[in-house]
DNA sequence: TGGTCATACCGGTCAGACCACTGTACAGTA
DNA sequence: TACTGTACAGTGGTCTGACCGGTATGACCA
């Protein structure tokens, strides 16, 4: 009830972002409840990330600026049985149309951002620094589609797209098949051609489905197991993946 | 803490669905914590999807029983500015290549899902009975692609989906124009043919599109209250909306 | 004017109590 | 012996009051 009535209050533009919300102790007293309940229903709030609490300050509307979360959807994908093979579809589909639109919307900004992540892609040494570019780079590309729609689902499997480009990042091969993709769909979306772009983004993405063999059509948690022996990292996949994503929750 | 510990018993599968948690003052025993922290804890998880709570029983984990839920991102894509036009391209980029899928994986059972779906799509009379019926058709449709994935992000639309179509309900012109697609869509599928399937679903979508005119860079608040008007109804969207979708949550 | 300290307020947590609900076991009655 | 009702243990839901560490502001002093 609580947690309802304070949502409607963010939902509704009552409260906008960055506004403070009133003290615990002073939602207690307007709510005619104890302190307890009103940290539970923040709490709730705070997991649908409509505010963000901070001890000894209170309590935010979730802010608009700076890098924006995704919701991710790691664990409902994991447990619908998904294969990388699916996660592979989907990804081919969001990137194959963002590519497209990207090629007709993207602006001057966009084409910065992508050749930015391009030249620190190519500055990439240890598997690490290539996942975060490859990260980034695909990121911007999704970004300069201007579909906010597409850019929210591409982002609620970014944690699953970092194992597979995980799984890229340490085939040498891959890399080296794969590499001048980047560029050339960096020039196909500069010189807004949509078909160029189409053509590139599946071949480059068909490419990194090729690694997987007899893991194409398993579950993603095999996946990941064995997307860290080819890289050899003495470290786990959470660890890695919170280098990456440090606002990630566990998958 | 609590929440993430908790959220590993469930996600590594030493808990499955439908077992029982400790009690809250056994886990506040265990953890070495007050009760009032274990409930926040709980809150979060119930937040997440993962448990469910029933007063005077305990926490049981969320059962793999029944219809799931899909998460709905309604929340995310409105506040991202979404306009129908973004959600009009996601759309027919997912059905499109669910479309695709179906064609090549389609079982007997989904054969049989979609035909039925059909029939009671043509019997259908009022403009809530339309709406039920076409959720219901693209719904098998994305479903018979056999991707969770996609099928995820098909759900995470739906409440929106539903805005959309009951616009194109509140047309006679594109129910007549689109209605033949349905049938077309289902003999594609049926009969293994990818590419009539692409082309089918695409054309149905697109005429949907065209119900547009000024209102398709509008932002979906906007779209949403004139599609009332169009089918004249006197209940607001939001009884519409739980007339189809009883479980979503307000959007 | 800048630095330090005190105070008010913030969220985070604890302990203890009480309430309504749920389920099981046992006693009483037909 | 079988059925029904009651009591009790356990459940989550909530309240009250207290204490802790962190934050921010204002007052005072050098």
């Amino acid at each position: 009830m609580i947690a309802s009535a304070l949502a409607e209050r963010v939902l509704s533009g009552e409260l906008r972002a960055d506004d403070r919300l009133p003290s615990e102790r002073h939602l207690a007293v307007e709510f005619g409840a104890s302190r307890q309940v009103v940290r539970e229903a923040l709490r709730s709030l705070v997991e649908r990330g409509l505010i963000d609490v901070e001890p000894g300050r209170g309590a935010y509307v979730h802010g608009d600026n700076g890098p924006r979360r995704f919701p991710p959807l790691d664990l409902e994908y994991r447990r619908r049985g998904s294969t990388a093979r699916h996660l592979s579809e989907a990804r081919l589909m969001l990137e194959t149309e963002a590519a497209v639109l990207a090629a007709q919307h993207a602006e001057a900004h966009d084409l910065a951002v992508l050749e930015r992540t391009l030249d620190r892609l190519d500055a990439s040494v240890t598997p690490l620094d290539r996942v975060r570019g490859d990260l980034a780079f695909h990121s911007a590309l999704v970004a300069a589609s201007h579909n906010p729609v597409i850019e929210t689902m591409f982002g609620s499997i970014q944690g699953l797209t970092v194992e597979l480009m995980v799984r890229s990042a340490g085939d040498p091969e891959t890399v080296r098949r794969s590499g001048p993709h980047h560029r050339l769909l960096f020039e196909a979306i500069r010189d807004r051609d949509p078909e160029a772009a189409r053509r590139t983004i599946r071949a480059h993405l068909g490419i990194a489905a090729s690694t997987y063999g007899d893991d194409y059509d398993q579950s993603l948690d095999t996946t990941a197991a064995h997307a860290l022996r080819l890289i050899g990292s003495g470290a786990g996949l959470e660890t890695f993946l919170r280098a990456i994503l440090p606002d990630h929750p566990g998958a």
